[in-house]
DNA sequence: TTGAAAATGAAAACGATTTTCAATATCAGG
DNA sequence: CCTGATATTGAAAATCGTTTTCATTTTCAA
């Protein structure tokens, strides 16, 4: 039985592989929409009945400190994790269904300079998320 | 007594003008750095003792619906607020002091264009939040 | 001044997350 | 393949932030 990389990686940590952590990778390695703690414990126990929603947490955490996934903000909650992307990229959320696309976004290094250069900040870090509606709920609304 | 323009506001929509909401308004609007509910409570009850948390998370629920204040998303936690910039402005928070600054961003347009072309998203609101070290924690950690 | 209605604060309820702990599962070494 | 040290588990309890409930107080229009 060959491993997902997420388990690979959490295992050459120092992670050791169990069915609760398999299943909780699975929903989240899997998803392209932004999951709470609540739903990936719901949707993962359709594989692994037993698990329970403080492993689903524990887990979380783990997959967040490797950069597997990240925590996504939006509107109405703080609480669900995305697969994280490779390299730099940013965040794009459909308000209707929830769906998440990603996007590159270094087009904002001058701005960057630019802020910092009239604030005396020295910027470190930046967030940039976009919200709207995707292809599909568009013709819904329509 | 004439009364800060946040009251003057809320009287206009129908609020009764109390002590307690002189309290938090006081903090709220005096502020340069984001608060929490509970921050709030601790430096409004130098004013006004009674004041209970009860009633600063609801005067902060009316400020919010009214524009006049806004949540600010941050690593550690989503729960403060800061005054609402007045037009479209964007923040930079310095992550040792918490201290906030706002600036124009406007030069996003032609990204945003861009990204709604590629992904055929229709595109409704956005988010940008820069971090980093305020003029006065820059000197500090060199 | 008065009284209807809004607002208050204390306590209880609530939901999400964390901690505690005894039982279980993993996996390196024999 | 066993075995045992130890990481991991899930249930229950604890905790934290926030919301609801409710009897009392305050505001403000009449």
């Amino acid at each position: 039985m060959s491993e997902h990389p997420w388990l690979v990686q959490l295992n050459e940590q120092g992670y050791r592989l169990t069915d609760s952590r398999r299943a909780v990778v699975k929903i989240m390695a899997e998803s392209t929409h932004a999951l709470t703690p609540i739903e990936v414990y719901d949707e993962a126990r359709s594989t692994h009945p037993a698990l329970g929603l403080v492993t689903v947490y524990r887990t979380l955490e783990a997959l967040e400190g490797q950069g597997l996934i990240q925590r996504v903000h939006q509107p109405h909650g703080c609480q669900a994790f995305i697969t994280a992307p490779a390299g730099h990229k940013h965040l794009l959320l459909c308000r209707q269904c929830g769906e998440t696309a990603l996007f590159e976004g270094d087009d904002l290094e001058t701005l960057i300079k630019s802020i910092a250069r009239k604030t005396g900040y020295q910027i470190t870090e930046h967030w940039l998320q976009l919200f709207g509606l995707c292809r599909n709920c568009k013709k819904g609304s329509a």
